[in-house]
Parts: C-alpha cells; sequence; structure tokens
RNA sequence: GGAGAGGUGGCUGAGUGGUCGAAAGCAGCGCUUUGCUAAAGCGCCGUAGGUGUAACAGCCUACCGGGGGUUCGAAUCCCCCCCUCUCCGCCA
C-alpha cells in the first residue's frame, strides 16, 4: 500500500511513476473517494465528540434528577444521527481502502523506462553458454528422463505440473534444497521452517490479496491459501510487529513447496520442468532499514548468484523495466539460468525491493532512536528455485554416456558426482 | 471434536456500566543528587487516523483478541468467531 499523505500531496508525482509501470490507475476517482472519506470523517468525529462531552456531563448528575433525564432523550437524538453517519462512513471507508490496496507500488528511480520484458536491462552475466554440452537436449528428451521425473503418474495422482520425482530425481532435488540453505546459513540468514498454509490477512499483507486470489490454491472449509512462495508466511512472521532499530537487518531463509496454479499462463514455456503447479523452493528475506534497502538489494542479489556461481551454471541478471516490475515492487532483478538444451534463459530467482509497501501492509515496523515507530523496508528473493536449476544441470551437464555430471559443490550433498537416469 | 479457564499498553498485571486511554510494577527516556563498575529521588513515557503547523505544539476521534448487539453511555452486559492454556477424545 502506497502512503496516503504522499497521494494526497503529490498526486502528480504519483501519476507518473504508475504510468512507468505502464499499469491503468483511475488515480482522480481514488483521490475524490479520499477527500469525500475526510470530510464525513471530520462530520462524524464532531457528533461523536458532542455525545461524549454530554456523556461527561451526565456521568456527575444524579441518576434520577429531571436534568439527568432530559439529558437522556436530548442524547437519544445524537446517538441516533452518529449511528446513522456511521455507516455512510464505512461504506466510503470501505471503497477508500479497496481503492488504496489497488494501487501498485511506484517504481525506483533506477528502473530503466519500458514496457516489454524485451525493454529489460542485461544488468550481468556470467559464464559462457557455448559448448556447454555437445550432446544437450531439452531436459524432457533426456533418455529415461520419466524415471527419474514421471509427469505422467504426477497427473493420475493430482493433475497436470505435479511430477513425482523418483530415485536419483528425488535426492538431487533434496541435494539442492540442502545446498541451498546451507549456504544462506552461512550467508547470514536464520532457517526458517514455516505453515505452507496462510490466512487471508497474511496473504494480503504480502500483495497476493486483493485480485490475485485465482492464483493460488485454497483450502475454502478453512479460509487458508497454499503458499506460492515463502516469502507470505515469512514476511507476515513480524505482521503487527515492532522491531528493533538495532536487530535490522533481520535475515531469514526458509524453504517451502510452493503452489501456483498458473492460471492463464498455458503457452509454450509450460514443458517439463519449466512451470509447475508444485514446486521447491528456498526463498531469502531480509527487514532493513528504509536507508539501507537498495545496498541489502544488492547484497541479497549476490547472495543468490554465488550459489550458481558454484553450481557453474552460466546466468544472466536482468534489471526488469518499469512494465516488467511487478506489482508489489519498485525494483527488481531476475536472475536467469541458461539451459543449453532448449537453448533458452530460464527465470530461477527474482529479488525485490518493496520498499515500505509491504510493510505498511502488514505494520511491521522498528523503533527509531527518537521513539517513533517507522515502516522497515523488505526484501526478498529466491535462493534458488529448484525444478529450473535442475532442467538447466540435466541439459548442460549430460554426457556422452547418458549421465549428467554433477558440480563439485554438489557432490557432498549428492553422494555421487553423476546423476543417471533409471 | 467435547468440557473448563483465560486473552488489557514493550512486558507483568489491576479494573464487572459513566469522572478509564485505562491503577501499580518492570523496562525505556530525561533531570537532580551522591558517586569507582551502581543507587536514590523527581518527571516523562501506547498506537493509529483526522485537524492543525514551515516543522513542533495543540485540538478531536478511534482502539482493552476480532466482529456484531444492548444502552444516553461498554474494557466492563449479551451473541458469534479466532487464539492460548488444562483435561478428555483422536492421531503422525
Amino acid at each position: 500500500m502506497l502512503d496516503p499523505k504522499l497521494l494526497r500531496e503529490s498526486p502528480e508525482l504519483v501519476r507518473a511513476a504508475i504510468a512507468k509501470k505502464y499499469l491503468e490507475v483511475d488515480l482522480d476517482a481514488i483521490l475524490a473517494l479520499d477527500a469525500a472519506w475526510r470530510a464525513q470523517l471530520v462530520e462524524v468525529e464532531t457528533l461523536r465528540a458532542k455525545s461524549k462531552a454530554a456523556n461527561t456531563e451526565m456521568a456527575k448528575l444524579p441518576k434520577g434528577s429531571p436534568e439527568f433525564i432530559a439529558k437522556v432523550q436530548e442524547m437519544k437524538a445524537v446517538s441516533a444521527e452518529v449511528k446513522a453517519r456511521e455507516a455512510g462512513l464505512v461504506e466510503i471507508e470501505t471503497k477508500h481502502k479497496a481503492a488504496m490496496l489497488s494501487l501498485p507500488n511506484l517504481p525506483h528511480q533506477s528502473v530503466p523506462e519500458g514496457r516489454t520484458p524485451e525493454q529489460n536491462v542485461t544488468f550481468a552475466t556470467w559464464g559462457t553458454c557455448e559448448a556447454l554440452s555437445p550432446v544437450a537436449k531439452p531436459h524432457w528428451e533426456i533418455p529415461g528422463f520419466d524415471k527419474i521425473i514421471d509427469f505422467g503418474r504426477g497427473s493420475k495422482v493430482t493433475g497436470a505440473g505435479f511430477p513425482f520425482y523418483i530415485g536419483d530425481g528425488a535426492r538431487i532435488v533434496r541435494a539442492l534444497l540442502q545446498f541451498f540453505l546451507d549456504e544462506a546459513v552461512t550467508a547470514g540468514y536464520t532457517e526458517v521452517n514455516p505453515p505452507i498454509f496462510v490466512n487471508a490477512a497474511s496473504a494480503t499483507a504480502t500483495g497476493q490479496l486483493p485480485d490475485k486470489e485465482g492464483q493460488m490454491y485454497e483450502a475454502v472449509a478453512d479460509g487458508f491459501y497454499a503458499v506460492p512462495t515463502a516469502e507470505v508466511p515469512l514476511t507476515n512472521f513480524f505482521r503487527d510487529e515492532i522491531l528493533d532499530e538495532a536487530a535490522l537487518p533481520v535475515k531469514r531463509a526458509a524453504y517451502t513447496p510452493c503452489f501456483r496454479r498458473e492460471a492463464g499462463s498455458y503457452g509454450k514455456d509450460v514443458r517439463g520442468l519449466n512451470r509447475l503447479h508444485q514446486f521447491d523452493k528456498v526463498e531469502l528475506l531480509k527487514w532493513v532499514h528504509p536507508t539501507q534497502s537498495y545496498i541489502e538489494l544488492d547484497l541479497l542479489r549476490a547472495d543468490a548468484e554465488r550459489l550458481l556461481q558454484k553450481l557453474e551454471l552460466p546466468y544472466r541478471v536482468l534489471l526488469m523495466c518499469g512494465g516488467d516490475v511487478g506489482f508489489s515492487q519498485a525494483k527488481k532483478y531476475d536472475l536467469e539460468v541458461w539451459a543449453a538444451g532448449q537453448q533458452r534463459w530460464l527465470e530461477v530467482s527474482s529479488c525485490s525491493n518493496f520498499e515500505a509497501f509491504q510493510a505498511r501492509r502488514a505494520q511491521i515496523r522498528f523503533r527509531k532512536g527518537d521513539g517513533k515507530p517507522e515502516l522497515v523496508h523488505t526484501i526478498n528473493g529466491s535462493g534458488l528455485a529448484v525444478p529450473r536449476v535442475l532442467a538447466a544441470l540435466l541439459e548442460n551437464n549430460l554426457q556422452a554416456d547418458g549421465t549428467v555430471k554433477l558440480p563439485a559443490a554438489l557432490v557432498p550433498y549428492f553422494g555421487r558426482d553423476a546423476l543417471r537416469f533409471g
């Protein structure tokens, strides 16, 4: 959520910033709503003050006295009017709040102009994409692939996009997760194992609700949502809390399975491990001092990049242009790994600064030296998502003998230096 | 799932219809005094919104788990829900 005061005092600044994201927003309607809400608020509060003053007076009068009885009669009318006007106030307040929740976060000034993914800026590259594997092919075409990752059985048991991992397939998933978590802890993140269902308040705080409920699986009977990312339970850990300034930055990492309905995203990039409804991911998250958030964003991105470097996977870093920065983010980098078989980049991490957008919704604050609470900034990024990393490993490291050679960093976790199919 | 007890400010904890935004203690902040790793005394000390201000201040309103209700008036009474604890049931 945006700072209502900023919107009120600098609407043109907000309008320009939203335009940079190429999002349609009726700002004038929201401003009108804001003005109407404040006018009604003043009316209701004036009435309340009147009845409150009368009540204080009445408390001093003898209960059955004529003055008392007269006052009761008089105040009955005021009370009724308060009630009537409160109803109108609640109505406009609800609209106003919904409108504020519909406003996206403003992009940071360092976000490049642009409307489409093609206009994202290649910020950095690492490794070389050529001559990775002479026998590289899309991972789903590797002989024996379905012996270790079984989409057919997953589809029977649950549905499309819910594969079984078997044997070395299951083992490599576990090895990657453990590697990711160990690296995160080494980098100073505290490991957390969070709930994988969250309530509506949590999903609202991080920006999944309202409007994006169609992207989450919902346990209707209980009002819970299956987490689309560990970001949701992790960020909400401190919801409605005030942190110590000295404790910042707070750094945490969590593994969870992630559940995404991916409604409307069926298309060319859904084959194999490229896009799943359930996948494993380690998420890195920081609660930071507002003055430090862009430094901390770079540090977090470096933490994610280091994983790819240790896995010896070529990758590039994209700085997302205004049109491709998400609804809640102020700035976003994507890490994309090269998949030699598909000859394409696969997004494996998205590192974002939300500034105070989530913190305001979630009321996560810290107490400053002068004692006043102030909103923190939240930063998060994958570190990393398993299936696409696995896809790149399978494609880039495929050997002529049909096995997949594993990078040295993974060998202690996997227990062998090569993965076999079947 | 059943029965009982409870949810009050950063923490502990009073408060069963009006003078309660809420005693007291702890923690924190400021001042004073004495002074060797500290003690005593005094004062201040919730959050949010609105209004107001150059910015403070001030003023107003709301908030005692959440939501409704009764009443001129609710932390206090009634209803529903959530959560915590104890016991029972079930269960990895």
